[in-house]
DNA sequence: TGTACATCAGTGAACGCGCGTTCACTGATGTAC
DNA sequence: TGTACATCAGTGAACGCGCGTTCACTGATGTAC
């Protein structure tokens, strides 16, 4: 060999990424569930065999699938609020839930298979774990920020947190150190109204429901900022 | 023929009945894309041609069971508000929450064709609008008695809905006569955050994050309740 | 009440298609001397 | 630099399975006179 990647190391990278790409753009036909090696192959002039040189089985390819898909979001969602001001904390939480919902619009068969129904038989193995949490962590950080900047007003409408869940929420904690229990509990509940919000939106829940889709998320994470107790700008 | 329906009438009952409870069982091992006719069949003992006699197509036993599933939230939801004393507003929004849960919670894979990814392919006919509404519609007897009775609190949280909503939503409105807007748009937020979080800990997305599903799920309820302006009990 | 006819449930074979995965194989690319 | 050998991509056939849907048929149930 000459350069440092052989030639057939570069035509593997591009073949590995081709059936990647194949089966993305299949999902929009058949979804997660019917995602198909022989069909990917069969798009790529390959015979179904060959595919198997680049992924052991079918699942280990939906995992590549579910892995890019998440990084994509987290990749968005980090960019959107790297573009903010650090200090501008209610700006930085909407831009990142109109990132979320951005991505998740013009990529929604990525998007159902990252939050849609659990694919019958499949496993998600330890991998997903870290680039499926890239996305939250972003909205931990900027409560943290707010937190530690003195930035953010306790919530106040009688109905305090329970007991039980003091020592619960571990991994969300962690992911916005310093917070006050009360916020991190109140988090996770927005944060469940985030992908809530847009799953209707993308699984068709809100058709012929909601019209003016733009401005109807627009306000809802409006009102969550201020719900969480973030400054009204 | 002696009584009014014949023994034909009545088999021809109960088996589509079978079919529908088998196909209802298959749900949790194939989900609804890989919901199949012949392995209905094959599980009554029938040869897979039988079956269309009793539905002409895959889709419509989809339809059945999807048509099915809203009934029986709907059910659930009304069976819980009627036991309620009409006067607690809060009462009411709390027990019909959880009567959403709880029924999610024992019918996951029911759950999951109503409020899970689109089945590909599948395109859910008009005889499904009413039922799917059926248990916003208790959300929204409950808004509207609260509002008539004076017990709504309107927000005050310094968003206010912006113009272009104000047409929008008219479902929404039709189903909390009375209501104004600002809690109009509000309610659908709520509504969305409450399937968002059952779809969270039903699609398995909670676990490894909430370990006290029971007090976590009460407490954001709890929450919403106060968000929507219900009186805090 | 009894009989002739119509209705309908269920059969079994077939059509034409799909799938994941394995395996022995050819021929090209890369490596070590 | 040239040659012998090892590695690996892709082939094609096969295994054993699945699916939805149609169709001509048998035999039981229901209906009308």
């Amino acid at each position: 060999m000459s350069s440092s990647t052989t030639a057939r190391a570069r035509a593997r990278a591009e073949l590995t990424q081709e059936i990647v790409d194949i089966a993305r753009g299949q999902l929009a036909t058949s979804g997660a569930a019917g995602l198909s090696l022989r069909a990917v192959a069969r798009e790529m002039g390959l015979v179904s065999s060959a595919v198997y040189r680049y992924f052991p089985s079918r699942d280990d390819l939906l995992t590549r699938l579910i892995i890019d898909g998440y990084d994509a979001v987290g990749e968005a969602v980090e960019r959107a609020d790297a573009a903010m001001d650090p200090a501008d904390v209610t700006g930085r939480w909407l831009a990142v839930c109109h990132a979320v919902r951005d991505w998740a619009l013009s990529h929604p068969h990525e998007y159902t298979l990252l939050h849609g129904s659990p694919v019958p038989g499949y496993r998600a193995p330890e991998d997903t774990v870290g680039p499926a949490i890239r996305d939250t962590a972003v909205y931990g950080r900027i409560l943290s920020h707010a937190w530690a900047s003195g930035r953010l007003t306790l919530p106040d409408d009688g109905v305090p947190a329970p007991a039980s869940l003091a020592d619960d929420l571990e991994i969300v904690r962690t992911l916005m150190p310093g917070v006050p229990q009360a916020v991190v509990v109140r988090a996770v509940a927005v944060w469940a109204t985030l992908y809530g919000t847009v799953s209707f939106e993308v699984f068709g829940t809100l058709d012929n429901v909601v019209r003016e889709r733009d401005a109807f998320f627009d306000h809802t994470v409006r009102s969550l900022a201020a719900w969480l107790g973030l400054p009204t700008p």
